[in-house]
DNA sequence: GTGCGCGATATTGTATACAATAATGCGTGC
DNA sequence: GCACGCATTATTGTATACAATATCGCGCAC
């Protein structure tokens, strides 16, 4: 049983003191940063009661946003048993890294290509905010900005429909990050990234198609993808906020 | 106004006269079918009692199964205003072109080099059902078996991921042949497939991806993609909203 | 003591009720 | 006669109630 076991009090964000309870897309977009963020690790169930109390909404709202979750597959739902965090396999984590390989090289190209200085300026924005937290010692916080660094670069491409794919796949990245990351002390991604933004600078598409392309690979070659199952996960109130 | 002016009946499946309603996920199933088969044209509104009629739910089954199409991109939410069968732009076809212009020659590829005899029987099989509703008439059903093949070539390929990208391209492709399919009589794509089939017969990875490339490039061509139409609908919705 | 069966409890799936927002139509004033 | 405004109606968004299914625990037999 790989699973966490029972459901965790789950303080997500505090005592929800604000006036207006969120509606389903927020709700959506509150659970969505939480686990982009590693506070609700994999596996972790997802009661619908519990996260109606903590919101203050109906399980009607929760059920639409963990719809949502689920489609995006960062959530698993399991009829008639319940919402769950998902679990990549490794056989899942693969494909999606092979997905990665496919589209964000390419991807990156055209972006390069009709990059302006402003999109240069907003990808450096990423990178510092990804080095502030990695200083805070918030690491989920600089895993999800370095995915927000991909994500820029496919919206420059302007290929809306690459561009939510990609989204969708660095989505579950964060998850199988969480699940298979080795090299946590290092984190040397960000001397990749800078080396993009280089790239992106001199609109050199083909070198920014070279880079990202050698970046997923040391990407995956971080990951410890030969382990069958993940240990439960124990956590207790690892989410203080 | 491009949008369907009022809400037909829309006897969809005639009378659900099945003891059992279906649940949220067969719902889902039915009206994309139905999409799919270009029953419901793109811009139709889809008023949620209309369907709980229709098929004897409730709309909280209804919601459920508009917002899953919804993220297969078959069918548009607005908020307060409903649901209509999606209408892609002339952008947003050619991006999902592009995107399959970017995903399927390299899945052909592998799937290629992977095919067994019984998946080439299995491609035989989805091309004679295809030649088989076009012979009877049934243009939209045709279009539909026509996509099924470039899915069961992706499940070929056995990369869950991309051939889960693939499958809502494809339904939204055939969102996109019902607004811009110009050679409605040709229907010739039906070489294409015949000729990848050999390919795979011989387990010619490289040939399958030259071939599916020229295929993808064949369909857009067939496209009428000079943006006439997005002029009535941005009037109407820019008043609207 | 252990394993199974059955009832009690908890949780999810669906239906209904209510609230909020948008669409409609009619009346009035010009 | 036309356009604007307000009230009415219709439709969607959310909450609550009920039904179906799964989970858990206790008792009983072996």
């Amino acid at each position: 049983m790989t699973q966490t076991p029972v459901t965790p009090p789950a303080i997500l964000s505090d005592v929800e003191k604000n006036a207006t309870p969120p509606n389903a897309q927020q709700l959506f977009e509150r659970l969505e940063l939480a686990i982009h963020e590693h506070q609700l690790p994999p596996g972790m169930k997802l009661g619908e009661d519990d996260i109606a109390d903590i919101y203050g909404v109906s399980r009607t709202t929760v059920r639409s946003a963990l719809q949502t979750l689920s489609h995006q597959r960062l959530v698993e739902l399991k009829r008639n048993r319940g919402a769950f965090v998902a679990q990549p396999s490794v056989q899942e984590a693969r494909d999606v890294f092979e997905a990665r390989a496919l589209l964000e090289p390419r991807t990156a190209y055209s972006a390069a290509e009709r990059a302006t200085p402003e999109d240069i300026v907003r990808l450096q924005g990423h990178i510092d905010a990804e080095h502030e937290a990695l200083h805070a010692g918030n690491h989920g916080r600089a895993i999800y900005l370095s995915g927000q660094f991909h994500i820029a670069i496919a919206k420059i491409a302007d290929q809306h429909t690459i561009e939510a794919f990609i989204t969708q796949l660095i989505s579950r990245s964060s998850l199988i990050v969480a699940l298979y990351w080795e090299r946590r002390a290092a984190m040397c991604e960000s001397h990749a990234h800078d080396a993009l933004i280089s790239a992106f600078a001199d609109q050199d598409g083909p070198r920014a198609e070279e880079l990202m392309k050698s970046h997923l690979l040391d990407l995956v070659t971080s990951l410890d993808l030969r382990n069958k199952t993940s240990a439960p996960v124990s956590l207790k109130d690892a989410l203080a906020k």
